[in-house]
DNA sequence: CCTTGCGCTTCCAGTCGCAGGAACCCTTAT
DNA sequence: ATAAGGGTTCCTGCGACTGGAAGCGCAAGG
């Protein structure tokens, strides 16, 4: 089938599924007029990066989890120890917005938002009010 | 001062606040010798966008936040607004983060993680057990 | 037979927020 | 005079695409 279908299939756009040729994550055989020719097996695999990306899984993630999704010799602890990786950044970047959310939260609640020019959340950002 | 000072003082890399004056955001004097000169009140505002842009805050709307902390007539709703949009941000990413984290801890909770090819987290990512 | 229109191809540029490095100039201290 | 440690500009690259231009392939309609 041709990249536009497979497009459709797998949910990404077909010039994701270029790119993603191009860098050596997911080739396709080419038909006899030179267009890109994917199987049901490509859509497949097409399929898994779309889900794998869309849990956060980066494309250089992508490519081992799909080396690992073809391997039927792999042990499950390989693909456990990536995905716990990736839980980790996840928790660590979790923690890192909610402290953001705090301060930021804290800022707007001390700050009036009317009319006048007085402003707690940009005396926070130049640091006039918050020394010791 | 020269831009290494400002750097020290403002917490930013010389590199960072020359982009800054690449893109139109902060601009400097010159000394005779063609080296840039920061004021203290130079430095006050990259310190400013320095913690602008810690707490999350894009390059844009520091262009936006700088012009509204250089302006003393302007409302502090002005500003309590560009905060509050990006508060909503961060909150929507901690919402998408935490589903993504559920999901991602879901499939592993399932996954031996032993030597075993059996696999879970590539069925989930694969979609062969995720149907109804 | 010719045209229209869509889909496919390649390649180039831009996004965002810098970081790294080359090649060169200026200042200060020895 | 020289060496070290500033500074300057410009170019490249990162990640993961996205948009667009120029040009081919192919089926259908007039």
């Amino acid at each position: 089938m041709n990249i536009g279908t497979a497009a459709r299939q797998s949910g990404l756009p077909a010039k994701t599924i270029r790119y993603y040729e191009d860098i050596g994550l997911l080739k396709a055989d080419r038909a006899a007029n030179g267009y890109r020719d994917y199987s049901k097996h490509d859509v497949h695999r097409l399929r898994f990066v779309q889900r794998a990306r869309s849990l956060g899984f980066s494309v250089g993630e992508c490519r081992q989890l799909l080396s690992l999704y073809s391997d039927r010799e792999r042990a499950s602890a390989d693909v456990k120890a990536i995905a716990a990786e990736k839980l980790g950044q996840i928790e660590r970047k979790i923690v890192e917005l909610t402290e953001l959310h705090d301060m930021l939260g804290h800022l707007m609640d001390n700050c009036r938002g009317d009319a006048r020019p007085e402003c707690p959340i940009i005396d926070g950002l130049s640091g006039s009010t918050s020394g010791p």
